[in-house]
DNA sequence: TGCATTAACTTTGTGATACAAAGTTAATGC
DNA sequence: GCATTAACTTTGTATCACAAAGTTAATGCA
């Protein structure tokens, strides 16, 4: 059986897991274009990227020249913890498609 | 880019994942054998089971021979709505392992 | 016959948290 | 100096996962 318990709860929210999975296919991506592909409100998205931060998931890089950007990456930690996640789905999937 | 609206929240939470997944991977789950296997309190478990039924993707059987016993199954729409749901599932996968 | 046991619930309470809305700060460009 | 914009913070609400304890009805045994 597969141990439910291993499931991250951190990147196992909808919100956060589309999140980390467009951090997973691109490398960096700047707050207003999460918030313009996700359709989340301010208070929400970075909501969810402060805990991810606090799972010390993800990182930011700022940029200094010209207006204030933000930008978003994963840490190594992060992904790390993103492709043992996906091991778990895959393991939900095999299962289910039995 | 994947359709996170399209993630089935009756589905995406852990104990009713792990819920979904038994019952795909194997016909009928009497209610002491989930319990067993989940390690759900019965208020809890019983509470994802209401929730799945109410959103007819499980039903019972009562066996009435012999002490009270239910057994659990997915219901057609459930069937759907799971490999629907798994279909994503791979999406994140592939997305998350380019 | 009645009592302990067991399955399958229901009820209740608590703590966590997703999410939106509105306000704040600081920098830019006009 | 003033409007605008990005990136926040704060606050409030509603939902919900989960546990604990109580309920009901049936069984099997003394």
């Amino acid at each position: 059986m597969i141990d439910f318990d291993k499931l991250d709860k951190t990147i196992h929210e909808k919100g956060r897991l589309s999140i980390m999975t467009m951090l997973a296919s691109r490398g960096e991506w700047k707050f207003q274009e999460l918030k313009d592909q996700l359709k989340m409100s301010d208070g929400n998205l970075i909501t969810h990227l402060r805990s991810l931060q606090k799972a010390s998931y993800v990182s930011t890089k700022k940029e200094l020249k010209g207006r204030k950007v933000t930008k978003y990456l994963l840490t190594r930690s992060g992904k790390k913890a993103f492709k043992e996640y996906l091991r778990l789905l895959e393991q939900i999937v095999a299962q289910g498609s039995s």
